[in-house]
DNA sequence: ACATCTGTATACTGACAAGTATAGGACTTA
DNA sequence: TAAGTCCTATACTTGTCAGTATACAGATGT
């Protein structure tokens, strides 16, 4: 190694595009960590920019504009929320275990940086487009929640109730945590996301004997 | 009736002063419409003047700056729950019946405007001062959930845990019901407010029988 | 009648930040 | 070494609002 023999421009243009995309990345991260801390609106650009030793024109050559950073930010946490609610839906386990073990994920992800992100932007910060496939892709992360939910409740695992409610009950637990959650304070994201879980799936009561309402 | 003779400049004085009150409430009702809907920044103060027939100046004469009235909003709405916090804090019944108690209501809040308004709004958007005393307030809340918490766990009605997570799970539940709850939609407030507060309390196993993690 | 206070409007200032026009340096390829 | 492309900077335009200076109308009190 350290040769770098390169013949074909094939390499060189690939190479070029990764790091291209690397900057992109490089960008999404640092405005990722200015909107969690001072909100979407009270970033300017030239925050972003500085903070990567470049100007805001650097900025407009990788993104068309701001709402496209924030859209792309929202979207790689609802990604990942995504992707670990697939992956776990479709494994073995009873409806229970597998809600179990996606909310747990879930709740790892909100305390990272573009998880958080998810929650703390509101859907009248994206533009017109971007709200649309913020609330598509929402809808169906919130989907694959509920189906679990109800693979539970046929399976005998979860007790009958609203699903819809329900899955909102426990989701919304799940995304105040990046509302809370803080790096620097006691507990690492698996400790405060088993907590969490523990309290959604046990509820209040201390072991048995619940009466009240059917 | 119908006569209104009056004698005394005191009188008049009183009335002016409570309607001064009620204009400066008609801004807040219109303000926290605008700030639920659009965003804090996204709201004009023409906007909000518009909205009732007057212009900017006039608002002005009844708040300093703009972040007075989203601080005033925020405020009515912590007041709330503060108040529905305290009244069921002292009363009698177990530590998980007056919990029960204190989440329905919670959760009720969170569906009226100004309790929306406290979830939608993030710290950075108040001022400093703001700020500080929005903290303070909702500290303040949290000790009296926790301190029932802590009484359900000491009186055997609630599981023993950490009861600070435990608090903020369960608020984070009724906290996020603000994000998702339409007026317009299916559901009275109370309806849903019964349905959280049911999973928050029952958990997910169907009845008895929970094992795993001490 | 006169002085004042309260509430409101018109029309302005000032700041900030998104986005752009333009240029130039660096690397690529021939 | 020349043409073209990619990346970045300087310096600008522009729109949007928060907040204000000023004036005026009507009620209050002397």
């Amino acid at each position: 190694m350290g040769s770098t023999a390169r013949q074909s421009p094939w390499r060189k243009a690939e190479e070029r595009e990764r790091e291209r995309g690397a900057k992109r990345e490089a960008v999404l991260h640092a405005a990722v960590q200015f909107f969690n801390e001072r909100g979407f609106h009270a970033t300017s650009l030239d925050d972003v920019a500085t903070s990567l030793n470049v100007t805001k024109p650097t900025i407009y050559h990788y993104f068309a504009n701001k709402d496209e950073i924030l859209f792309e930010c929202v979207r790689l946490g609802l990604e990942s929320i995504r992707q670990a609610a697939e992956t776990v839906e479709s494994r073995g386990g009873s409806g229970l275990e597998r809600l179990t073990a996606l909310m747990r994920d879930y709740a790892v992800i909100m305390t990272k940086d573009f998880g958080m992100c998810v929650t703390r932007t509101a859907d009248h910060e994206l533009s017109i487009e971007g709200r649309a496939k913020f609330r598509a892709l929402k809808r169906e992360i919130d989907l694959i929640v509920r189906r679990v939910v109800e693979v539970g409740m046929a399976d005998g695992s979860i007790g009958h109730g609203n699903a819809r409610m329900m899955t909102f009950t426990l989701t919304g637990a799940l995304n105040w945590i990046a509302r809370w959650y803080d790096p620097d304070g006691s507990g690492t994201p698996e400790e405060v996301a088993d907590a969490c879980v523990a309290t959604l799936v046990n509820g209040l009561a201390p072991r048995a004997s619940r009466k009240k309402k059917a």
